[in-house]
DNA sequence: ACATTAATTGTGT
DNA sequence: ACACAATTAATGT
């Protein structure tokens, strides 16, 4: 596990606390779709990803729909997570792994620790709010203008490069409960986009050319 | 290889 | 949003 966490941080944390992370932190790793946090959850600890890729969701308690808000990748961490250990509040959302994932559970009481001791992990985690924040503000742009194609467009070049392939192996129904739109919707946009070359459709299949 | 069926996708109102 | 038509994949004979 030491081994695994230098490679994909040794120039974002010191050696000194890469060893910490390593005796402390519990490696757990998800197969694809399941869920690793839900809403309501009390949070205990903290994940750091080390392969993989997690979708971070919201859901409506009104129609049960859902909302794929962004997804993690390695590097990340969770932005909701960093709020709660300072706060105590639950889960306001769910985490599933959009694929094989690994990561590292840190205890939360730690990170607080680690905010005082290590320069590193202090801008790591302002950083991770930064980013985070942005995607959100981005996701919330495309809501209000209710401009729901370059959302649809954004899904599925972030589902292909997540993927590590033009091709991605959706109904236009998942897509809709993600988007928290509905299926015939999402068809006609669909279409559309391979009118403009954008995509092609196959069933149960989207090759997303460019996605990179 | 063909027919049947279920699921997914396309389109008009 | 709804209903229905068309297409495709899966399965049995």
């Amino acid at each position: 596990m030491l081994k695994i966490l230098k490679e994909r941080y040794q120039y974002v944390f010191e050696a000194k606390l890469i060893e910490e992370m390593a005796s402390i932190g519990n490696y757990r790793k998800f197969k694809e779709d399941t869920i690793i946090m839900d809403i309501g959850d009390s949070i205990e600890y903290m994940p750091l990803l080390l392969s993989g890729s997690i979708k971070i969701m919201r859901e409506d308690e009104e129609d049960g729909g859902e909302l794929l808000l962004y997804y993690l990748e390695v590097g990340d961490t969770c932005a909701m997570t960093l709020n709660c250990c300072l706060r105590k509040t639950k889960s306001q959302i769910r985490a599933v792994a959009e694929i094989y994932t690994e990561l590292i559970m840190i205890p939360v009481h730690k990170m607080v620790d680690w905010i005082i001791q290590y320069e590193t992990w202090r801008v790591f985690v302002f950083e991770s709010y930064n980013t985070r924040l942005n995607e959100m503000l981005e996701a919330i742009d495309n809501l209000a203008f209710n401009n729901t194609e370059e959302r649809l467009y954004k899904y599925l070049t972030d589902k292909a490069f997540i993927a590590k392939s033009p091709n991605i192996i959706v109904t236009h129904f998942q897509i809709a409960s993600e988007l928290n739109s509905s299926r015939v919707v999402i068809s006609r946009l669909l279409k559309k986009l391979e009118r403009d070359g954008k995509i092609k459709l196959h069933r149960n299949l989207i090759e997303v050319p460019n996605y990179y």
